[in-house]
DNA sequence: ACCGTCAGGTTAACGGTGTCAACCTGAGCG
DNA sequence: CGCTCAGGTTGACACCGTTAACCTGACGGT
């Protein structure tokens, strides 16, 4: 059970390993809870206070598994770019949620923790401009318009208010959760390409009613492959 | 600073001075770290292990907590229905943002924390129960199409994710708040009201860009006072 | 071949937490 | 008056994050 020690110049090797047994034991306990120092060590065949080498407290390395994550949803964002950009946001807003629901207890670490250093850390910039870069393609074709970093924060709202109340409260009357995704995906495009052109004072109810209705209709008659 | 003991058949008024002096623990501190059960048992005047006369354990204090809190969103909802149904749901969504930007621990323990107990508890089935009844509301003018329920937790997603990630990620770039909130809730009306009329395969963006395009067009041509 | 250094840990302890078993106490009844 | 039992209190336990003090053995210098 005992480690052996590392040799000299690579005590460095220790943190990854902390890491690493943080990670599992959230991903085995599926409680936030189960994440003590006590366990993280135990785990890393270490003592308890040899955290403290790498780490300056707990929150230090609960933030540093949080950067491990941004980074697999960046690598996620990475790799479902590219092609059409339309359907390419499609894919990124679906590769994301199913991340979340798959993995609930980093996700909720991530996302739900009282963020405690200020300002935006690298790994999670990182992975918010990509979805930047999907919303700026986007553009580009002209069915969005806008400032591509408000549009995504957005788009990025609509998925992590879905994502996150899925898992925080699964007794709600969800329905079908491809079919869920589906329709925020959808949603949220669709809003965000008619936000900017929409005059901010809007006809009475039955007039915007008549006006979508035709948008569907005409819509309805030309058919394609663009799915977002 | 001791608590005169309750007479005989009062023992249910400690139960109540126990919540209001948890959620003045909350509010003050700004964290949920500082909800301790030593911290609220002195503060009501009383030893320690005095809360498990009326609480479980210190998650069915947590839980107590939060359904006077669902009791708040839900009169909150209740309090902005009537009138015009459309303009209706968009007060309601945006006095929900701003309850959980005004209250952000609360809002954090209410919706950010594994809830324990299975199946939806009644205040928050009320409360949502009223967002339900915005949504069908606003079906009856026809603006918006589709079953009630899922497209009120739709939109329940989308302004939970804005006002979750505003509260968990401050540093991100955000805009103006009430820019944000307005935002958000247009796209999310906007999108909703197009998801069900649009069919499943859209055509390639720049037609899709242009369809959009002409009903921009068009309903800047008229001009009301419904704003959602 | 020896030795001192210091990176890479360990042991022991402290204060704070949730929780439980055991004990107390005094208001209200007969 | 005396009994009872609702409405608490005391004391203790295991576990948590965190710190100070100590150990140890691989390596560079001689």
């Amino acid at each position: 059970m005992r480690r052996v020690r590392a040799r000299r110049g690579e005590g460095a090797q220790l943190r990854e390993e902390l890491l690493s047994a943080a990670e599992e034991l959230l991903a085995e306990a599926g409680t936030e809870e189960a994440l003590t120092l006590r366990a993280v060590a135990a785990r890393a065949g270490v003592s308890t206070p040899a955290v403290y080498l790498h780490f300056a407290d707990k929150e230090a390395l609960v933030e540093a598994v949080c950067m491990r994550v941004w980074g697999e949803l960046g690598r996620l964002f990475r790799d479902n770019l590219g092609g059409d950009p339309w359907p390419a946001m499609g894919r990124c807003a679906r590769a994301y949620i199913r991340f979340a629901l798959d993995h609930p207890v980093q996700y909720r670490v991530l996302m739900m923790r009282p963020s405690a250093s200020p300002g935006v850390p690298p790994a999670a910039a990182e992975a918010f401009g990509h979805m930047v870069d999907a919303v700026s393609a986007c553009m580009e074709t002209g069915v969005v318009e806008g400032d591509p970093a408000e549009v995504a924060l957005g788009l990025w709202s609509a998925l992590h208010g879905c994502a996150s109340l899925m898992i925080a409260q699964p007794s709600f009357p969800w329905p079908d959760r491809e079919a869920l995704i589906d329709r925020v995906v959808r949603v949220a495009g669709f809003g965000t390409a008619l936000y900017s052109r929409l005059p901010r004072d809007l006809p009475p109810s039955e007039e915007l009613a008549a006006r979508f209705d035709a948008l569907g209709a005409e819509l309805a008659a030309g058919e394609g492959q663009s799915s977002p």
